[in-house]
DNA sequence: TTGTACGCGTTATCAG
DNA sequence: CTGATAACGCGTACAA
């Protein structure tokens, strides 16, 4: 039918060939009342024939505005952000806006250049998927007039508060990682506190007295989920339990420490992880040791990536609710209220998958066929609650 | 020090202050040549002072060009885009140029919509990375004049073809899914059947003479992959071997059916899979069925995505070079060319991890203790080559 | 209900 | 080497 056109139609070529004025034909185009039926008909016909496309550029000129939401995120690829992402997109679109995504690769540097170009790109609000720790990014962007979002900023956290939780009263602890610049940012936030409890409360409904945390980096996600292991353990007055570190964040390290951990123990055994990644090290560290999951060891993760699925047995994971966070984090960031931006939580809620069973379950009574296996009876049965050194080590 | 400005900083107000005329500070700005070193200290310093940024839009309307590089993805969640992504970002901007990402989650509908977004945005070049099957979005990108890229664009084969390597005589298949859009299109793409015979020799290497292959999807990368895994056995003088198909896509499925295979035959045996996702579904069948991997079962996967780490035990797989592939497909889309777009064809590379080990090994002589387990002995052994019905089975 | 004319911020062109 | 000015394509106040 029509030939590709190497020059641009434009809106004086529609208007001309639909014999009406520019004006008519912008009007028609934006949606504007006040023309007639037919005029609107024959020029919407027209410029659809022409192929015509307006041109973002000459409107964001003429406007002075975009309709532009600005989305960093460190990565494309991790399977999490790319749930956010579509939740953001997806609610971006019902506010007449489109996401227009900078991928920071977790650099600073690259970070700083977003804010550029959304300047450049007259981007009206900002939106900051997990951004890195350190806050210059959510500065600049404050400092240049954006209204900003964040989804699960995890700012760092001193080493000191988590010997609190662990071994102290766990008091005053309510807030953690409160930043200055927090105060012109609308966070939205996944409920940590809570999935530790819900992860640690589902070993404890399945009848495991014997738990034992893995944590995590020192951030604020890891600290209130360490949090929510110990009140949910409180609860039931089974605390104190073991928390093993390992701070080297390599898998191969984290299995390791882990499985020398288990070492120590005796099943039946039940393992709440920082997330779904320490959890797979958790399983490794099973397999290493002759524990068989979830017969001998239950291990709960958090977070509910999409690899949950896959893993060896299935993942029981508390899921983050992705793209509820992204949506919400679009809605506060266009809303453009004038509030306090208070900081918003979203629950999870638990996937029980094959990692998870009931410490009453027959070792070899499952629905699926599994060969027999003998566990391997715990060694020392020493030092459980003295961590060895500083580094990998057991509390 | 400066206040956050609602009003945007021009041009003029920077000549103004600088003392220059607009066109000046444009040049100054731009790079332009044969401007005094004195007045160029000066525009660069108060345009610093002032936090001014050129508006994209006016550049962009007056320029009629954008440098923008259109990048149209699926779904993100395996993390397999993420790294083409990498590259794609990293090369652009070699050349100048910001990708513009659109987020398909796989939907025509969006895809469509994709061509019309770059239309208006005025991107230059077309980058679409696993585009459906469906070369809709190509066609379009095609007749609206764009230049196009397309990373491992893997389009649908018919059931026959599969039929002819695995039964046939497997002659003249030299080209697979060549498609009238093609011509027009320059095609960046993994070396499926390299991989497969990567894949295949490695077992080989490793001792092993009884191989099976879990066939993928009825599409290009999975009708490659099978090619290489007959060569390198015929090569070997091997072949027939058996060749596992699971229709339905579900892991569990997939996973049921790989065990209905493994209860037929005797350890040791050697797997290669379609991609890194059959091979978990095998990892998972070999628990389900007490083969123990690696001492009674190899897997090797293919793409290695990130996942791949993380499997139980950690996966051998034939890596894609993503960002490479992402990097090609730019440096092709923008050098503009008029050769004849061949596709370009990039080499996979084996990493080893722990789910493959040589046949000679000792059961249990691995340098990581790993308890007893006995073998599950093979049960009927029978009709290893009859395909049991259409749907899951066995050829 | 529709048309005319101006300006958004920038760069290219032409003078000087 | 630098300055004045037109034009890019569109939306909109104002006039008709």
């Amino acid at each position: 039918m029509s030939a590709p056109v190497n020059k641009r139609v434009t809106i004086r070529e529609v208007a001309a060939a639909a014999g009406v004025s520019t004006a008519t034909v912008s009007r028609v185009l934006t949606g504007e009342p006040g023309i007639g039926a037919a005029t609107t008909a024959s020029v919407l016909e027209t410029a659809r024939r022409l192929q015509y496309r307006p041109s973002a550029a000459a409107r964001r000129l003429r406007t002075r505005s975009s309709s532009l939401l600005g989305v960093v995120v460190q990565s494309l690829g991790d399977g999490y952000v790319g749930e956010v992402v579509l939740g953001i997109q997806s609610r971006a679109r019902d506010h007449g806006f489109r996401p227009l995504f900078f991928v920071s690769e977790g650099q600073t540097r690259l970070e700083a250049e977003a804010v550029d170009v959304f300047l450049s790109e007259q981007v009206q609000e900002f939106i900051c998927v997990s951004p890195t720790q350190k806050p210059h990014i959510l500065r600049k962007a404050v400092d240049n007039g954006f209204h900003v979002s964040v989804v699960n900023w995890d700012p760092n956290i001193s080493a000191g508060l988590f010997d609190d939780i662990e071994r102290g009263s766990a008091k005053n602890t309510a807030r953690f990682g409160s930043h200055s610049v927090e105060k012109s940012i609308w966070e939205v936030k996944f409920d940590d506190l809570g999935a530790g409890m819900l992860a640690t409360n589902h070993l404890l409904a399945l009848g495991h007295r014997k738990l034992a945390h893995v944590r995590g980096p020192n951030v604020r996600s890891s600290l209130l989920r360490l949090l929510g292991f110990r009140r949910a353990l409180e609860a039931a007055s089974l605390w104190p339990q073991p928390v093993v570190v390992a701070e080297d964040p390599v898998l191969e390290a984290r299995e390791l420490a882990i499985a020398d951990f288990l070492r120590r123990q005796h099943p039946p055994l039940g393992i709440v992880a920082y997330d779904d990644l320490s959890a797979v090290a958790a399983l490794r560290a099973a397999n290493l040791e002759g524990w068989r999951v979830p017969e001998d060891l239950s291990v709960v993760g958090i977070d509910d990536i999409p690899f949950a699925a896959y893993t060896n047995p299935g993942l029981t994971s508390v899921a983050q609710p992705k793209p509820e966070l992204g949506a919400l984090a679009v809605d506060l960031v266009l809303a453009g209220s004038d509030e306090p931006p208070l900081p918003r939580v979203l629950d999870g809620h638990l996937v029980v998958r094959q990692s998870t069973a009931s410490v009453s379950r027959k070792p070899d009574g499952g629905a699926i066929r599994r060969p027999s296996r003998k566990a391997v009876p715990a060694t020392t049965g020493a030092a459980d609650r003295t961590r060895s050194r500083r580094g990998n080590g057991v509390t």
